[in-house]
Formats: C-alpha cells, sequence, structure tokens
DNA sequence: CTGTTAGCGCTTTCAT
DNA sequence: ATGAAAGCGCTAACAG
C-alpha cells in the first residue's frame, strides 16, 4: 500500500494525539468529540497533545460514522447573478449560525447541470439541499425526486408544480400586477413587457404565450400572468406585440424595446421583469431620443443601489433576497432536526419602491 | 448500535449492489468506482442492480480511503458582493471543468470569522483553498501558515506581504494611477478620493495614511499609492482633507463627498475605489445641485451594466472579476495534480472605460 | 479477471 | 471513568 493512502501527509489522527497524551483512542476521541465523560486531567493532557501536533479532527470520517455531515447543499441558476448572490448569502448566512456549511453549485438553467449537481450533492451525503430549479414538466423532476427520497428538499424562488415541497417565494404575480397598475393608474395604456422565456418563435395570442409560460420557469410564468391581471381589470386589451420573448440580454432587450418604441401605436410605459431588461430599456430609449419619464415610465424588477442615483430615480420592486434564502434555510434546518416537513409554500411580500420614473404618457401628439 | 447509525436510512451501499448483481464487493466497486478490468458481462449486471437500487457512490467513504476530496474551499469576504461572486463563479466554473466541487464561506472582513473558515476547510479535507484575506500583519497570518503545511494554498485579490504563495490579483496601483491621470490630464487638481479602510481617525498627513494603508486590505494600499503616483508626477500637492477614511457605506460616502464639495477650494473630480462609493458620490453631487461631468468629473472602481446608461455614462475601471476567480482555481488545481508551487504573484490587468464622465474642471468662478 | 482482506479516521457500544 | 473493538462505505493490495 503506498505511503499516499488515507489523507494527505502530516495531518495528525487522533490516534496520534492519543499516543502522544498517552491515553487510549476513546478518551482522546471523548474529549475532542466534545462527548461521553472524561476527567479533567486527561482531558488536559489530550487537550495538550492536539494542541502541539495541531489535531484537527477529520470531518469525513466524522460523517462516516455519524452518518450527518453538517452540510447544506445549494442549487442555483448562476451564483455570479446578483438576485442569487443575495439569496445565497441568506441562506449562508443562517445555516452557519445553526453550525452548517453549505456547497452551492450553479447550474446556468440547464436541466443536465442540475442533475448533475444535484448528484454531486448526494454523493457528498449533504444533510439537505435547496433548489432554485429550472425544471418545469413532470419529466424533468426525477431527480428533484430521488434527492426527496434521501435527504429533505426546499424549493427556492421558483415553485415546481408537480412537486409537494416545501418552497419559498416571492409573490410574483401580485408584484407585476402591482407594478403594471402603477403604470395603468399614470395614464398608460400600451405598456411593453419586457418578459423572459427562450421561446422558439413569438407568440401571437394570448394563449399562445400563457402556453409558453407553462413551459417556462414558474417565475415567469407568474410575472405574465400578473401583467395580464392588470390589463384585464381596466379592461385593456393584451396585445402580443407589446411582450418581448426570448432571452433577455441587454442587447436583445435594447432591440426589441426599440420595436415597440418605433410601432405607430407605440408604447408609452415599459416594465421589464429584471434588472439586465431595465438596462438594456434604458439605452433603447437613449438612442431613441425619448426621455424617461416625460415619454416613456419605467418599472424594473430587482431594485440595486444604482437605481435610486439614476437620472430619474427608478421606481423599481425589491425584493427580500436575503430573507428568501434566510427563510429557505431555516424551513430545510427544521425538517433536517425535526423530521415531518410542512410541505408549504411560503410566500413573502416584495416591495414597489416608488421613485420618479413614472408620469402621465404624453399628449397623444406624441 | 442504533439502526440510524452509518449513512442516513435507504441509500444502498455499494455491498448491497454487489449482492444484487450476485458478484463481489470488489467487482462492483471495481465498476462503480470506474477502475480496474471487470468482465463485461458482469459489468452489465453490476450496471443494472446499481440502477435498480438507485445506487449513488458515497464521496466521504471515497475520500476516505484515497485521501482526496475532489473540493476545493474558497474564502471571501462577502458572496453577495458583485465583484467576489464574479471571482467565485471564474473559481466554479474553472474548477467543475476538472472535476472539482467548491464550497465557498464568506467572512465579511472579520478575521475571526476567516480563522474559522479556514479551519472548517481543513476539516472537511479540502484537497486546497483560495482565499481573499484580510489578513495583514505577521500575527494574523497564523491559519493561513497552518493550511499551507497541509494543503496548497492560493491568494486571490489580495497579496499578503509576509506570506510566500501563489498570488492572483489585478494591477491595482497602476489602475488607480491611470484613473488619477486620465483625471488630472483633463485639467483637474482638486480630486477627491473615496478611500476604504475603517480607520480610528482621519489621518492628518501623508505619513500618517500610508501608515494607515499597511494596517490595512492590500488592495487599498495599492490604490492609495497608485493616487499619491499620479499627483506626485504631476506635482500636484497633496492634501489630506481629499481623501476619504472610514468604511464606504453609500451613506458615509454621500456625506464625506459633501464635505469635500463645500470646501473652499473645493473638488472638481472624484476617484472612487469601490461602486458603492460611486453612488454615494453620485448622490451627494445631485444635493450639492452639481452635475457630472460639467461642474465634477468622475472615475470609479467596478463597472456594471448601470455604468454605461447613467446620464451621463460614466468612466469606470473594469477588473477582470471572472478571470482572476478561473487563474486561481488553475494554479491552485496545478499545484494539487503537479506539486511544486511556483509561488509567484500573477498580476492581471484592468481596463480603463472611458466614457463621458470626465471633463475639464469648471472655470476659476465656480 | 474476480474475490478476500485490510485499512482510511472517527464514533459508539461494551467490558473493565 | 477508561480502553478495546467493531463498524460506517469505500479503495486497493494480494491471492487465486
Amino acid at each position: 500500500m503506498p505511503a499516499d493512502r488515507g489523507q494527505a501527509a502530516g495531518q495528525p489522527t487522533i490516534s496520534e494525539v492519543a499516543a502522544e497524551a498517552g491515553v487510549g483512542r476513546a478518551t482522546a476521541a471523548r474529549t475532542l468529540g466534545g462527548y461521553g465523560y472524561v476527567s479533567p486531567e486527561l482531558r488536559e493532557r489530550v487537550l495538550a497533545a492536539a494542541e502541539k501536533l495541531g489535531y484537527r479532527a477529520n470531518a469525513l470520517a466524522r460523517s462516516m460514522s455519524t452518518g450527518v455531515s453538517h452540510t447544506l447543499g445549494v442549487i442555483v441558476a448562476d451564483i455570479g447573478n446578483p438576485f442569487f448572490a443575495g439569496v445565497v448569502r441568506g441562506i449562508c448566512d443562517t445555516s452557519r449560525a445553526r453550525g452548517f456549511d453549505t456547497i452551492v453549485l450553479s447550474t446556468y438553467e440547464n436541466l443536465d447541470e442540475e442533475v448533475a449537481a444535484t448528484n454531486v450533492l448526494i454523493d457528498k451525503r449533504v444533510d439537505g439541499v435547496i433548489i432554485a430549479s429550472a425544471a418545469v414538466g413532470r419529466r424533468e423532476v426525477a431527480h428533484i425526486r430521488a434527492a426527496m427520497d434521501r435527504i429533505p428538499v426546499v424549493l427556492v424562488d421558483r415553485a415546481v408544480a408537480s412537486l409537494d415541497l416545501d418552497t419559498v417565494v416571492i409573490d410574483n404575480r401580485d408584484a407585476a400586477r402591482e407594478a403594471v397598475e402603477t403604470l395603468i393608474a399614470a395614464g398608460h395604456r400600451r405598456i411593453g413587457f419586457v418578459w423572459g422565456p427562450p421561446a422558439a418563435q413569438q407568440p401571437v395570442t394570448r394563449r399562445g404565450l400563457l402556453a409558453e409560460a407553462s413551459r417556462n420557469l414558474w417565475t415567469d410564468g407568474e410575472r405574465l400572468r400578473g401583467y395580464l391581471d392588470a390589463l384585464d381589470d381596466a379592461r385593456i386589451p393584451f396585445d402580443p406585440e407589446l411582450v418581448m420573448v426570448g432571452r433577455k440580454t441587454e442587447e436583445r432587450v435594447t432591440e426589441e424595446v426599440a420595436r415597440m418604441l418605433s410601432l405607430p401605436d407605440r408604447i408609452t410605459a415599459i416594465f421589464c421583469t429584471e434588472t439586465d431588461g431595465v438596462t438594456g430599456a434604458l439605452r433603447a430609449l437613449r438612442t431613441a431620443g425619448l426621455s424617461c419619464p416625460r415619454d416613456v415610465a419605467l418599472i424594473g424588477f430587482d431594485d440595486s443601489a444604482w437605481a435610486a442615483v439614476m437620472e430619474p430615480p427608478l421606481t423599481m420592486i425589491e425584493q427580500p433576497v436575503h430573507r428568501l434564502g434566510a427563510k429557505a434555510a431555516e424551513v430545510l434546518l427544521d425538517a433536517i432536526a425535526g423530521g415531518e416537513p410542512a410541505r408549504e409554500t411560503h410566500t413573502l411580500r416584495s416591495r414597489l419602491i416608488a421613485r420618479s420614473s413614472v408620469a402621465p404618457p404624453p399628449g397623444p401628439h406624441h
């Protein structure tokens, strides 16, 4: 057997500490593991020996023995995205306070990556997982089901209809409706909607749009419904030309908003479902020589420090990102500790921060 | 021994798979572990059995045996900060591509947290660590030394003078100098500096400032030196009243910039070392009724999509955040795989993105 | 090519 | 109160 088997060279083990202290393995283990009874004197000797050798417990071995790893797994779309970074921070803060570490994996909205990530976490024997899943249909949730068979699972940010799980989300539909209502209340009727889902082609009917929504991320579907709710309540006819479909890269958003701006009966307001959409919309406004809010009103999702110092300061929807993560961690940790999960949906409220990017539409002769 | 010892109930082991397939443990292990020779037929039976039982390898047990965990540890100040989120993403992307997972821990610039995080990673027997350390003095690096004794360590974003380690950073000093030179070239001589370190009190001399710098984050020291370099080259006298010291919360920055703006010989330009500083400075400008760049020029660190759509579009320093993380991971992975670390400093170049927030200062009668 | 066996470092009975 | 010994699930010698 090669010398480098087992843990890396130089990492002292509990046996070495025991030998150094002149006691049995179990005694050393009891002191160092903080369980069972050990006489003060032996205890002292063990501690001294551990200190001298620079002993550090091997958490892997401990987990092997105890069957728990005190580690949570987290799967999100992109840790580099400020939204998820905030959620992850909420998760980490809460779990650390309860003695748990966290392994975070990004999927970039790729389902294969999500499956792989789930497997990695199962293999590492985490005690529970939090997932912001891109899965939608029944076919796509097999990996989540497999995880559920083994450990507690909670969903965050995105509900999955076919799964009966603890889920922590925000009130996407209400948030979107409130934003659009705000625009309508200011007098707008031609409201562009920078939406999200990467679709094969632009749906031309309301039904087509809804169908598209059910094939995509839960959040996107909810936000679309909120947009439609507000329109319906105000009896404003729905116009498919006013919704952008497709990946919300800044470039695409700029193009699409420019298109809506050059329509014969152009939009006078824009509602964006993501930060990247807001900057894209602003670009389009600028190149069209239009000003906000005089010519076009704007409301977007995901507030940031920047939005408040824009000219004009932007009216935005603020999501409780940290709280979202914290709540998900709490629910998961409770399930790990307590047993029976409640399997309910926890909906956190977002907040519309009114600033100055909403004003009445320009007169009929714009 | 209680029934719930060992791994969680229901997690099939390699022995169970072997039994199901009617082969020896080792044969099952060989097929499932992907090493050694196994005849196609037995292989097929093992695979079928594993599939049927829903077998997933226990990475903990594997690591116990092999002594490697295929996991990297990462310690940063705050995963919720877009800068670090980008770096972490770079690390995760490269390490995943090489078959490594990542555990990320945030310290919030607290040294005790950093020590604790290092211990967690050592306990979890990660194969290497990447640290953006808040440690400065010799006294503060003991935990890093302890880690170095066990596994490869690379520093990212922040060099630590007393440590001879592979280090991946950006050219902070040059970046700062270039920014200030740009301001000077436009005609500015009163250049406010939104700096960082939380100091007990405002240093009043150049020497005091440098002393403060050496007690703080490496990046902050470098950026101060760059600011001073540019001033010296242009023979502009250094004025301690023009540098803000203290935690760069948006509120504090707003106050401090307002102060510099109300000086008898007020500043005509601002250089910020962080995004939060930029929004704070913008606020101060706005409440002072001053416009950028007509009254005051502005350059800041850390570009973002927002900066480009501000009115005016902001001239910013872009750091290669993803590359920073990727490079750190590469260096670490090489050290883990190859052996001898080079222990050199890799300096990545930042880039000044010239937009429209820099113009000549207003005439003498402002 | 396959099966047996001995660990990896720790926790946890079980005697003493 | 302490020590001896078994076992967590896996890998890797080694024998067959």
